[in-house]
DNA sequence: CCGATGTCAGGGGTACTGAGATTC
DNA sequence: CGAATCTCAGTACCCCTGACATCG
């Protein structure tokens, strides 16, 4: 789990929030992104598919909307999907600027996989912390995260 | 500090150790360049300007090391902050494959401001949490950083 | 010859902007 | 008409690979 053996940066960077959140992140993005890989998908993939599972299926726009990815993004990810069979795309028979966006079975077995991987990934990643702060982790994140 | 009004999110990722450091990574990473932005610089800028502040003069191999900017982008970043008169670069008569360089009066200068104006980009970030959450999460995620 | 160095070209992934065309 | 939707082109940033010439 080399994160990052050396650390040496200026003393600046070493207790800069931003900066470690930065270098915390890419680790995570490096291993997520390689473990991805090697089941054939981006994080792209990942998160259109969980929202697509998680609210149903919707149109791209919507994707957009509760994926965080993109519209013009969402476009080419929703292309390769289907290419994979993982997702199914149709015009909206009531709205013809819309197309429908569904997971398939394959997708949804695919998720499955997806979310094992990711797991695992994540426990990797939080070696080096116990439980207890792993969640102290998770909670201040989020408490950024929704921002003041 | 608006980092994200919406947090719809698949459940998945709202509670996914890497996607919320992803996003919190994200959102200081806009803060920051928005910042440096103002006073016309970049990221790979201030950290360049820091390691050679902190370790003193160096050739372009040692920047690269000491401030974990790619050898290949050091080229570009240095060529930028030479023209912007931060940093001096002369080829060394020791070793004539290596440039030296060196922060200028006006770069030290530009380096204390760009300081404050992390410092408060920061306090900002990090606006939603308290002194003792704000080291704690700074310990957790050094931890993390340093790895297994 | 080997290894370190500086330079350049280029790609990959994420994120975003802008514009056009279609449809409601 | 205005607004939403889809699509495509292009930009920016960070990180990285590969190649090459130079020099110790």
């Amino acid at each position: 789990m080399e994160i990052r053996a050396d650390v040496p940066a200026p003393a600046r960077l070493r207790t800069m929030p931003s900066w470690l959140m930065t270098q915390v992140a890419a680790a995570g993005e490096r291993l997520v992104g390689e473990r991805l890989a090697a089941v054939g998908v981006r994080r792209y993939h990942y998160r259109v598919l969980a929202a697509l599972d998680e609210f149903g299926p919707a149109s791209q726009a919507g994707v957009a909307r509760s994926s965080g990815v993109h519209t013009s993004d969402v476009v080419a990810v929703v292309n390769e999907l289907v290419e994979q069979g993982l997702v199914s795309r149709a015009t909206d028979p009531d709205d013809r600027r819309r197309n429908v966006v569904a997971v398939t079975g394959a997708g949804a077995a695919k998720l499955e996989e997806l979310d094992g991987v990711l797991a695992e990934a994540q426990d990797d990643l939080l070696d080096p912390l116990s439980d207890r702060d792993r969640a102290e982790l998770v909670r201040l994140l989020g408490r950024v995260l929704l921002g003041s």
